[in-house]
RNA sequence: GCGCCCGUAGCUCAGCUGGAUAGAGUACUUGGCUACGAACCAAGGGGUCAGGAGUUCGAAUCUCUUCGGGCGCACCA
């Protein structure tokens, strides 16, 4: 199977023998880097190499005589049909169709593992994502790191790496002080609407529920701990573990909701029980770049690149977040991963300076750039054509639970992770909900149930397909689809390098275009045996490659709609 | 004011780390179900890639700059 893969893998294929041709050609430029893409026109075939006007300054050469040179320098393969110079000296490459044909084979042997690659080579990657705040429900933006961060753990696994999704949170501070005072005020029976309503207090109707919940000494489950509420409306303690708990809980039932599940679950009060913090404060003052200034702790980040040094120690004792986050961030180095990415919204970017600044003052031979983050951009919501403000105090909300609710997890999903983060994000919920099926989610598990449809009526026994003669799949439509699926493992390879699970998204719609395209033009139920076996097996190796693709965004491949 | 991200068809968005005539969806105009699902397909019009300058064989992509939008700039997280 590796091997059968590995053959398919016609652009890293190409690859070597272009390197062989140029170390014939130019061996005085060894470095010059080889690149082989997919042109956007099928005249200029199935690959194409640009190493000839690259090579045309240095050689002091016309590009179309160096891709002469090169051409035949090429050493022979039987995979090549033929190969052609166009334009200012592109190479242009031809696979044969009978090579293309194998991944029809390639796709139903390997299954669900098709698109695996082994770029990772099964390194150690930590993902954090979601870590939103014991303070209430999650909001869409929460969603959209979840769909993201989640879609890129799949992409990572696929791609070879042992990924471990985390999701740390809060659960002390200032933040939680404000949720605790909140509950007990509503324990109390005072409401936001009350001139003592402190100006910082939360003002949603969770927190009545919270309130509710603690008077009848409720019990909640959350990571792992269980919290029964004693109801005694002067102990702050009780509330505020009561109510991190309670709403702790909430979003987990959220992600749930959303199909998104975590291996690893860390709390910033178990940096400071477990004596972390100390040792990260103590690690970073033997160090000699910390302070003493204004009754304050100082760490002296513009040493590595910060525009302003950082309160780490306040006048008042306690220590700003941001160490509680290095301290958190050496043990995520410490538990192995060679790499770390995380996920979070762009309104957090000032922290990434301060925590590698942190890091690097900690002397520990943490790599500089490390670690990564992805950040998304906000998300605006819609409804009846107004912008919905999201603010937790103010208690105007779009919950994730509620779009989950209204326009589903699978279209919700895709919305969310089918756009690069980088852009900013309309969502219209009643364009969502309203127009639904244009969604493009639809369009694409609607090419999946169609394939089941066929497969259905057909009534044979799919796994001989494995074995059928696909040397008849040669049309228009049975060669693009058989190029499309080729690429799958390499979209993945990008998508996981790239840190942009958004690529996934975009190649289904593709495939599927394709799929709907031939689906039309050509019947696959034909009297000729041979050929309807050689099309019933091209459809089941799409179908597969659809569903694979699905699930790396975590949407479901319905058999029928 | 400083830093990060963005600006591509009326609208929503791609554009494979510099490649060939800039692409989808949607909307609009047409055509296609007496063969496997019409949640589909086929065809058509629609562009100063925000503006300007530069780098080179070649720029939506890289650099500089102007304009416009978002987000940061705490002894909050």
């Amino acid at each position: 199977m590796r091997s059968m893969s590995a053959a398919i893998n016609f652009k890293s294929h190409l690859s070597e023998l272009f390197a062989q041709a140029l170390r014939e050609v130019a061996p005085d430029q060894p470095d010059t880097s080889i690149l082989i893409e997919r042109p956007k026109q099928v005249a200029h075939g199935d690959y194409s190499c640009n190493l000839a006007m690259q090579l045309a300054k240095p050689l002091r050469k016309a590009p179309r005589d160096i891709a002469n040179a090169l051409i035949a320098a090429l050493p022979k393969s039987a995979v090549v049909e033929k190969v052609e110079i166009a334009g200012a000296g592109f190479i242009n490459v031809f696979i044969t169709t009978v090579a293309k044909q194998q991944v029809v084979h390639g796709v139903l042997q390997a299954g669900a593992g098709y698109g695996h690659v082994h770029a990772g080579g099964g390194r150690k990657v930590g993902v954090e994502f979601v870590s939103a705040n014991p303070t209430g429900p999650l909001h869409v933006g929460h969603g959209r790191g979840a769909a993201v961060g989640d879609c890129l753990c799949n992409v990572l696994h696929a791609a070879g790496w042992n990924v471990t999704r985390e999701f740390y949170y809060n659960d002390a501070g200032a933040q939680i002080d404000n949720l605790t005072l909140s509950v007990q005020l509503r324990c109390k029976g005072v409401t936001p609407d009350d001139p003592s309503w402190p100006e910082s207090g939360y003002r949603g109707d969770y927190i009545t529920e919270v309130a509710r919940g603690y008077i009848a000494k409720e019990t909640v489950i959350a990571d792992d701990q269980q919290v029964k509420a004693c109801g005694d409306v002067n102990d702050a303690e009780a509330i505020r573990h009561f109510a991190v708990a309670y709403l702790r809980r909430e979003q987990d039932l959220d992600l749930r909701a959303f199909q998104v599940e975590f291996d690893v679950f860390s709390l910033e009060s178990a940096l400071y029980t477990d004596g972390k913090v100390e040792e990260t404060v103590k690690k970073l003052i033997a160090s000699g770049h910390t302070y003493e200034q204004d009754n304050a702790l100082w760490l002296r980040t513009t040493d590595f690149g910060d525009d302003k040094d950082r309160v780490m120690r306040k006048s008042d004792g306690g220590y700003t977040y941001f160490v509680p986050d290095v301290a958190y961030h050496l043990d995520k180095w410490r538990r192995g991963f060679v790499r770390v990415i995380n996920e979070q919204g762009s309104d957090h970017h000032s922290t990434i300076t301060r925590v590698r600044a942190g890091l690097q003052a900690l002397n520990e031979g943490i790599p500089k750039g490390w670690p990564d983050y992805v950040l998304h951009q906000m998300v605006t919501v819609l409804k009846n054509g107004e912008e919905v403000k999201i603010s937790k105090r103010a208690g105007s909300y779009v919950t994730l639970r509620d779009l989950i609710d209204e326009v589903g997890c699978d279209a919700t999903r895709y919305f969310l992770a089918a756009r690069h983060p980088d852009s900013q994000l309309v969502f219209d919920i009643d364009l969502a909900k309203s127009q639904s099926n244009d969604n493009p989610v639809y369009y694409i598990q609607y090419a999946h149930a169609r394939v089941s449809t066929v497969l259905l009526q057909w009534g044979g026994d799919s796994a001989v397909l494995q074995h059928a003669d696909v040397g008849v799949l040669d049309n228009e439509y049975e060669t693009q689809l058989l190029q499309r699926m080729i690429d799958f493992p390499q979209v993945v390879e990008m998508a996981a390098e790239e840190l942009a699970p958004h690529l996934i998204a975009f190649y289904l719609k593709e495939l599927a275009a394709d799929f709907h395209s031939y689906y039309n033009a050509v019947r696959i139920l034909v009297d000729d045996e041979k050929l309807k076996l050689a099309r019933l097996a091209l459809i089941a190796a799409v179908a597969q490659v659809l569903k694979n693709g699905l699930a790396l965004l975590g949407v479901s491949a319905p058999e029928k709609m």
